[in-house]
Formats: C-alpha cells, sequence, structure tokens
DNA sequence: AGCACGCCGACT
DNA sequence: GTCGGCGTGCTC
C-alpha cells in the first residue's frame, strides 16, 4: 500500500476557473476539517482566504509541490453542505469562476478572514423583586429609575437600547442602578430585529385567499413551486404571511426577497406588526459587520424571517422552510455584474434541493413564469380582485397625435387633470426620465451637450446647474454659449420630471405638487416627508419615475397620466413591450380605492397599436398571451435560451476582435444547435470611456446552449485578444444593451 | 484580479 | 544615470 495523505481542494478568490489544491496547515489533522470551512493560504506572493470545497487522499508520491494552507479559520463548516452544493451549482450554470461565486455569496467580512462570531446586544428584564418593589420611596430621589421599572414591567420581551432612545442619554446610569437593586436583569440577545410583543391579528379572508393559503400549506415540507399571481391590492402580502405564520410553527425560517428599492422599511414594519420573532433584515444600507451579523443569526437559526434583495438568496439557514420571491417580474432580481445570477432562479432552484416550497409573487408575472405554469412546472394561485370592493381603474389611450404638447402636456390631459383636482383628488403624472431635459441644445447651430465618455447627450440639471451623464454619473457646469458657433440661444430639449415640475407650478398655481424620484429622494428621510405630504393632501399632484411604481399606495389618486407610453413601443431589448405593460400596469394599481375608482391615461402617438389596446382593454393577461405568441413564433426567450458574451476596451478594435475569435472558438468546437449572432456593437457602443460590443447565442434548449459553452468559456481566456479586454458571460440575459 | 518581472522614454 | 510606463506570465 503506498503512502497516501490528505489534499485539500479548495476555492479561492480570483477569476481563475480551476479550484487550488493544498496540504493540511501544520498541526491541523485532517479528520476535522469539513467542506466549507475557511483557511488562510499562502497564493502566489501574497495570502487569501479560501474555502474548503473537498478533502481527497492522494499517494504522496503525486503531491508534488503543492503547499501547505497557513491556518484554519473556522472549527465547523460556515456553509452548510446544501449552500456548498447549490454554489457549486451556480458556478456550473453561469460558467463563473468558482472562487468568485464563493465570493459573491459571502459577507466582504468572512471573505476577509474575520471570525464567525455573531455580535449580541443588551436586553434588560424586570425580575420578581423588581415587579414587587416599592416605587413610592423612589418616586422623589430617583424619577429616572422609576421611569424605566416602569417600563420593564409593561414590556413582556424586556427592553433594548433601540427601545430608548428618545430617554435622555443617562438613562444608562439608571438602568445599572436597577441591575444593582436587583430589580432588573441584563440578558445578551442576538443583534436582530424584533417583532411585537402582541402580534397582530391579520384580516378576514376572501374565498381565493382561502383557497391560496390551503395549497401552500399542503406544499410545506416539498419541493412546490407557486405563482401567486394576484392584481394589486389582492392581498398577496397577507398571503404571505399566513404561509410564513405555519412555517414558524413548524420551527422552520423563511426566507423572503424583496425587489431592490426603498420600500423595504414598510414591508419590515408590517412584518414586526405580526410576528413576535427575530427577524434579519439584509438591505444594501447595512454596513459589513451588520451585513456579517445578520447572515451569522440566519445561519444559527436565532433569525426566524430573512428579508433581504438579491444576494440574500445565498443567506444560509439551520431549518429552511419556504422562500418568498415578492415582485418576482422586477429585473433587479438579476445581478448585472460579476456573478450575473438571477436570485429568482436561484430561489427555485434552492427550494427545490432543500425540498420545500417556493413562492414567487406578482400582479404582473414574467412571461417566464407563465409558461412554467401553463408546462405545469409551478402551480398557479389567483388572486383576481382586489380586497374590499375597490374596483380596478379603467384604462385609456389618449391619441397626442397633432395635439398641442406642452410639456409633455397634451391640452385633454391637462384639462382631465383640472376636473380630478376640483374634484379634490389627486393626480399622479409618471415620467420616465428624470432631470430637468434630457439635453441642452443651441438654437442656431444644433449642437448638443454630448457626454465625453459615453455615447449619449448629458441632462440637464437646473436645480444643481449643472449637465449630467446618466449613464456615467460625470457632470459639468451648464454652458452659457455654445462652444461652436458661440450663441448664447442655448435651450433644453425635451422634458424631464424636473422641468415638468416647474410646468406644472405654472399650469397649476397654488396646487401642492411633490416630485419623485432618485434625485429627490436622495437625502435620508426625504422620501418619507413627500409621502406624508401626499398622505396629507399638501401635495396634490405627484410627479414622479419607476420609483412611484412600486410599494406605496396613494388612495387619493384619481387620474395617472403616464406621459410618455410609446416608450415600450421602439425598445431595442425584445423585453421592453413586457417591461412597459408591466409598468403601466404597476403604476395603475396606485390610484383609486373603493368609493373613488381610479382612471388611467397613456399619452401615445401609436394609439391603434394591438397591444396597448390590448393592454387597456382586456388587461395584463391578456396583453401577456399576445406577447408569448410573439416570443414564440420569433423563436425568442422564454420559448429559446440565450446567452450574451460581452467585451470592452478603451477602444473599439479589441472587444470586435475578441468577439470575432470567440465565434470562431465556438464554430470549431461545434455550435450544435446554437446560434451565433454578431459580434455587434452595443446599443451605446461608448459608455463611461469604455468601447463595448457583444456576441449572442441562442437555442432552442438549455442543454445545447450548456454544451458548448462549457468548453468554449475554459477556452476563452487563451485567445489572443482576451488579455486586451475585459469579458463577462451573461447567461439567461434579461438585458440585451 | 493582483503582483512581479522586464525592457524602453523623460527627468531630479 | 534612474523612475516609471504597461505588456506578459503566474498563482496549488
Amino acid at each position: 500500500m503506498p503512502k497516501s495523505d490528505a489534499v485539500l481542494r479548495i476555492a479561492i478568490p480570483s477569476p481563475l476557473y480551476s479550484s487550488f489544491d493544498y496540504l493540511p496547515p501544520a498541526g491541523v489533522s485532517p479528520n476535522t476539517l469539513q467542506p466549507g470551512m475557511r483557511l488562510r493560504l499562502p497564493f502566489g506572493r501574497s495570502q487569501t482566504v479560501g474555502i474548503l470545497l473537498e478533502t481527497s487522499f492522494t499517494p504522496q508520491i503525486e503531491r508534488g509541490k503543492l503547499k501547505p494552507a497557513l491556518e484554519l479559520l473556522d472549527n465547523e463548516a460556515l456553509l452548510p453542505a446544501e449552500l456548498m452544493a447549490l454554489l457549486r451549482w451556480v458556478s456550473d450554470y453561469y460558467h463563473h469562476p468558482i472562487g468568485e461565486t464563493f465570493s459573491t455569496a459571502l459577507p466582504s467580512a468572512l471573505r476577509q478572514g474575520e471570525a464567525a462570531l455573531a455580535k449580541h446586544r443588551s436586553l434588560w428584564r424586570i425580575t420578581n423583586a423588581g415587579q414587587e418593589a416599592d416605587t413610592e420611596a423612589l418616586a422623589r430621589r430617583a424619577k429616572r429609575q422609576v421611569d424605566l421599572l416602569l417600563r420593564l414591567r409593561a414590556s413582556h420581551n424586556g427592553l433594548t437600547a433601540e427601545h430608548l432612545t428618545e430617554l435622555p442619554r443617562n438613562w444608562v446610569d439608571a438602568m445599572a442602578a436597577l441591575v444593582k437593586k436587583g430589580w432588573a436583569e441584563l440578558e445578551q440577545i442576538p443583534a436582530l430585529e424584533y417583532g411585537n410583543e402582541q402580534p397582530e391579528q391579520g384580516p378576514e379572508l376572501n374565498a381565493e385567499q382561502k383557497q391560496a393559503v390551503e395549497r401552500i400549506q399542503q406544499g410545506l415540507g416539498m419541493f412546490s413551486p407557486f405563482l401567486l399571481d394576484g392584481v394589486t391590492g389582492s392581498g398577496k402580502t397577507e398571503i404571505y404571511l399566513r404561509s410564513i405564520a405555519t412555517t414558524l410553527d413548524a420551527g422552520q425560517q423563511a426566507l423572503v426577497l424583496v425587489p431592490e428599492i426603498t420600500l423595504t422599511p414598510q414591508l419590515v414594519e408590517r412584518f414586526k406588526r405580526r410576528f413576535n420573532v427575530p427577524m434579519a433584515v439584509l438591505h444594501s444600507g447595512l454596513n459589513d459587520r451588520e451585513r456579517l451579523n445578520a447572515w451569522l443569526l440566519a445561519r444559527s437559526g436565532d433569525a426566524k424571517i430573512i428579508i433581504g434583495t438579491r444576494s440574500a438568496v445565498f443567506t444560509p439557514m439551520l431549518k429552511p422552510g419556504m422562500i418568498i420571491i415578492d415582485e418576482e417580474h422586477d429585473a433587479s432580481f438579476k445581478q448585472q455584474s460579476g456573478l450575473r445570477y438571477s436570485a429568482r432562479d436561484l430561489a427555485i432552484v434552492r427550494a427545490s434541493k432543500l425540498d420545500i416550497p417556493v413562492i414567487l409573487g406578482s400582479a404582473t408575472p414574467s412571461l417566464e413564469s407563465l409558461l412554467n405554469v401553463e408546462q405545469g412546472r409551478y402551480q398557479h394561485l389567483s388572486l383576481p380582485q382586489r380586497a374590499g370592493s375597490a374596483k380596478p381603474p379603467r384604462i385609456d389611450l389618449m391619441d397626442v397625435r397633432h395635439q398641442q404638447m406642452e410639456d409633455q402636456l397634451s391640452q385633454p390631459l391637462q384639462q382631465l387633470m383640472q376636473r380630478h383636482l376640483d374634484n379634490g383628488n389627486q393626480v399622479l403624472l409618471f415620467l420616465n426620465r428624470r432631470g430637468f431635459s434630457p439635453t441642452l441644445i443651441c438654437h442656431e447651430c444644433g449642437w448638443v451637450a454630448h457626454c465625453r465618455r459615453c455615447d449619449t447627450h448629458m441632462t440637464l440639471h437646473l436645480k444643481k446647474r449643472h449637465l449630467r451623464c446618466h449613464h456615467c454619473s460625470s457632470q459639468r457646469p451648464v454652458v452659457q454659449q455654445c462652444p461652436d458657433c458661440g450663441s448664447p440661444d442655448l435651450r433644453p430639449l425635451g422634458s424631464g420630471t424636473e422641468r415638468i415640475e416647474t410646468a406644472l407650478s405654472q399650469h397649476f398655481p397654488g396646487v401642492g405638487l411633490s416630485r419623485i424620484d432618485r434625485d429627490s429622494t436622495r437625502n435620508k428621510g426625504s422620501l418619507e416627508s413627500i409621502l406624508a405630504d401626499i398622505n396629507s393632501g399638501a401635495s396634490r399632484i405627484l410627479i414622479g419615475t419607476q420609483m412611484l411604481a412600486k410599494g406605496h399606495h396613494f388612495p387619493n389618486v384619481t387620474l395617472v397620466g403616464i406621459l410618455d407610453g410609446d416608450q415600450g413601443l421602439f425598445g431595442v431589448d425584445f423585453r421592453a413591450g413586457e417591461r412597459m405593460a408591466q409598468l403601466i400596469i404597476q403604476v395603475a394599481g396606485r390610484a383609486g380605492r373603493a368609493d373613488k375608482p381610479g382612471h388611467v391615461v397613456i399619452q401615445t402617438h401609436h394609439p391603434d397599436n394591438p397591444m396597448l389596446q390590448l393592454l387597456c382593454q382586456q388587461g395584463y393577461h391578456a396583453y401577456a398571451k399576445a406577447a408569448q405568441s410573439e416570443r414564440q413564433l420569433t423563436a425568442l426567450p422564454p420559448y429559446s435560451h440565450m446567452a450574451l458574451l460581452r467585451a470592452e476596451a478603451s477602444h473599439s478594435l479589441p472587444p470586435e476582435n475578441f468577439l470575432e475569435q470567440a465565434s470562431q472558438l465556438a464554430q470549431q468546437l461545434g455550435t450544435n444547435g446554437v446560434e451565433l449572432y454578431g459580434p455587434m456593437p452595443a446599443v451605446m457602443e461608448k459608455r463611461a470611456g469604455k468601447y463595448r460590443y457583444q456576441l449572442l447565442l441562442q437555442a432552442q434548449t438549455r442543454a445545447e446552449l450548456h454544451r458548448l459553452l462549457g468548453p468554449w468559456t475554459s477556452q476563452l481566456n487563451k485567445l489572443p485578444e482576451a488579455r486586451k479586454v475585459r469579458w463577462s458571460l451573461d447567461v439567461d440575459p434579461v438585458d440585451l444593451i
């Protein structure tokens, strides 16, 4: 028998596709090493942190020149076997280096080798002695202690510093005094969000809601994907809450994924009112330490509900019981750089590996999910009615051809607005373009303000007095004279939300106005104060971008005007129409209530467009059916599968050459069933100073596509032009631009 | 990706 | 004479 010894196969954060082999650290027995543990490693001329994938036993002779790892960083697996398997699957499916795949899934503190120890925080509880203590005697000298004691008595679960923020800072001393007297006791609890001590009861469910909840309950404990297809206001969240309650009752955790938007706080508040359990919230505002903490407390099982955006799909859980994806059609579930994963798709894969239910909720489901329902892969749960007696809004097309437009507002729309305002209602205007005006043009010679780093013009922002590129964020001051002809006659061309806001204040003097876009809500608390103005009625006309379409409901809005309804008709992307339809329906869902039905008006130059008509007259599902037929005829996703190879560089030739070589490589490997399109320049060829090209691969089946992608991606870096460009592969791209 | 080695231009 | 430009190659 030849002597054999342990060899550690390790994922290392680098863009290299392979894993790396090491010997165990000195003094560490191979038996103690579990997949999912971290090790500190010598790598090249420096050090790094890697994750153990597996230990194999090889004859000593073949260990060759392997280096020993420096240090074992964990005494148990950081990642459960289930996540390890998922990440290997992800690396395989997206053809992304294994080390970078693991890096994407881990909080950065853990990537840097920090200890996997969750931070706790202090909680004070009343003691029996404290319950009975005589406060009369204290009342005169130690008011603060009495105040705290009464608060402690009133609280079932105890108090943390968070509960006491409104008190003067020195409550800490008074609390210490209470602890010293034996009237209060101090405990360390996980640093999480905690729900209400007395959770609210949910509302009575209607028949459809009851049925949905029952069907989900029947799917517990096994892989059961559901599409919860419910119009705005139909009570989807209530279904989530009931299903989560069942999961919690079974002693399991629920993972809730939400789009990247600002409404997470509202959802968290709603969860807190309903569940008296610890919750972890993973949003983009967390620092490294907070993120690590939430991650560890989900892993330990302390957090019973985990609410997070895209990357939260990788959160480890001790007892995973259910995954929910809210607004499943939302494009922000797809990561657009590095590992380009779809959190929605991965949630399905993960649920299937875990044998648990997964609920995809939306008022405007993606065509992908609707097809999955048709093919019997997902169960369809339909909530066709708004809760209560609220009627769906009427949607009309408004023909603006030959109409005089004033700042994107047609005369009939202005008159309609006036009527609704006269009746004491609110009006919402939607325009997907922020800033004052898309650009500045010279009235003498036609010069327009162009971005130096992108193939686009600069947007005029009047309030900030600058021109800004919305693609690379570069900015410069507004010029006073045309740089070409010297004319001072520079005029804004077209309108953004800021310009319409200005125009509206002239058209409707004295009517309160609110603008909701990325610019007006950038500062902390500004969105809240705008929403307060709207709710109080101080603002009666709301003008905004995409942000308006999500979450917030405005019950006094009775008219919604979509100013540029033609945008989805001429998109470069085959999904532009689907997105516009979803947006229109989502915006429409913001308006109206039982006694005040909403009216949605879409300004268009194409009132005869059959798809727009279908959407307005028969609703989203009729539109989606027709859109599906179109996709099927043209063999586009979800009726085919795509991958996009992108390349960029500071000059235009290398990306084009690289993709040409990549295309030839694919031909050599055999393209069986895979069509190649390109290389072609990206829609905006130059962006942020880089020239961008792409090569599209399309196949009828995933198998055909992936049969080529495997060998292809492993050889792309060997192409002569590869080192002159930055390239990336996007499997199942959602944006072809 | 980092990081180092290596071979050619403008500077204290 | 050197400092530093980024091409090329490597990482168990």
